[in-house]
Parts: structure tokens; C-alpha cells; sequence
DNA sequence: TTTTAATATTGCAATATTACGATAAACAAA
DNA sequence: TTTGTTTATCGTAATATTGCAATATTAAAA
């Protein structure tokens, strides 16, 4: 096996799953910091923060626009990066509420 | 390769990147829906639910521990598992902290 | 003690992810 | 058109994840 059962599941927990799968990996996490930092910036610029090669930091950009964490703007022969809200703000959201809904624990 | 370079990120980004990647499973987002909604329970209750043999339930369930998710008390030979609100509370207010330092989008 | 019940662990096959060199594609500049 | 710059894609090796059958472990019950 290795493939994930996303058809036993529903919409939103597949969807849920999704967003936080783009974040669980740390260069994803300091991509996306560094989006917020510097409000928007070119892929260049990324790759000279990230501890990766050119074509690892374009896979992982690639992934968290998958996710719509992120939205990319052709311009020139540049690609000029920035935070999408949206999906960020499902997740965040979500696991608030998630968090309201839960009161004591057994354990 | 195949080896996240975990060392070359903060402990912070490495800590965020691991309570998001325990939670990028939909099978993992049910089991922490369904421990919210019936506030804790044995986990029998959620091999039940969930779509997935025993033994692949006690490996997330391992996995959501191992991120600090969720915990589990022993009662005589079942185990009760329940929310650890500790992290769950990480990544949330990371994530809104993350949106309010977010402000205009350039594309 | 033997049996039963509930979980965890082991071992393995299938698949996915991570990382990067090489190369392609797209565009600007000369 | 040629050259340089920027980003994406391809191919591939190393490693991780997912899922389950078989089995082990633990403790209650008979």
C-alpha cells in the first residue's frame, strides 16, 4: 500500500488534510513565513533564504500553490510570490473551532 | 535523498512543520474530530469508525501522540485516548498570528 | 490457569515524498 | 539573433508513509 483512502473520508476532512499537509514540512513553513515578511517577493529571493536547490524550493512553491496557500504573478521572466488568505484562513479557523468545541479531558 | 533537512530550519518552523504534518492525514483529522465530538473515548470506539483496519488506526493514533495531539490513559486493558489542547492551541494561534501579520497582497 | 478482549508491534508490499543535477522553457537585453 | 536570467520540469536515487496480516502484549474474566 501507500496510498491514502481519501474516498472513505469526507470533503472537508480531505480538504483540512490537504492544507495541513502542504504546511507539515519546514521549508514550506519558512517559505511561507518569509511571504508574510516580506508581503510578497520573487522566487529568486526565496531560494537565496532556503538551505535548498533551485529546483527543490520550485517543487515545494509548487505544492502550497496546489494547496492555495500560496498564488504566484507572472511578471517578465520573474515569478513574483504572495500568501493566498484563503486556505490560510480555513485551517486556522478550523482548528480554532475545533479547539472551542473541546471542553475537559478524560485524560 | 528522500530525508527532510530538518537541521537547516528553526525550531520553531521544524515544530510547526511536525503538529501540521501529524494533522495532513484525513484519517488523523477524523480521529481528532471524533475524540472532539465524543469528548474522549476508548479505542476500539474509533477503529469503528474509522474505514481502516485496527492496526493501521493504533499507527496514526501513535503518530497524533507522538506530535503532542492527543493522549491516552490506560484503563485496565483499553486505552482512552482524549485531545491534548496544548498543541492543537500551537498551531492555531500560530496560524492566526501568521494572518494578522498578513495584510495586503501583491498579486 | 486458560480464555477472551483490547491494543501495540513487526514485517512487508505498494506508493509517496524529498532532494538535486540536468535540461527545458520563457522572456529580457544586447 | 544570441546571450543571459529566471523559473519549471524531467529523471532518478534515497527515504518516508500508508495499510494490513500476523503476531505479541497486557489485563480482565471465567
Amino acid at each position: 500500500m501507500g496510498a491514502t483512502k481519501t474516498d472513505h473520508f469526507t470533503d472537508k476532512q480531505n480538504e483540512m488534510a490537504a492544507i495541513a499537509k502542504a504546511l507539515g514540512h519546514p521549508a514550506r513553513i519558512a517559505i511561507v513565513e518569509h511571504l508574510i515578511k516580506t508581503n510578497a517577493c520573487y522566487c529568486g529571493d526565496i531560494v537565496e533564504v532556503l538551505p535548498l536547490a533551485q529546483p527543490t524550493v520550485s517543487q515545494h512553491l509548487k505544492e502550497l500553490k496546489n494547496a492555495g496557500i500560496i498564488k504566484g504573478e507572472i511578471e517578465g521572466n520573474a515569478v513574483c510570490y504572495c500568501i493566498d488568505k484563503k486556505n490560510l484562513s480555513k485551517i486556522s479557523n478550523y482548528f480554532a473551532s475545533i479547539l472551542n468545541r473541546s471542553f475537559k479531558s478524560c485524560c
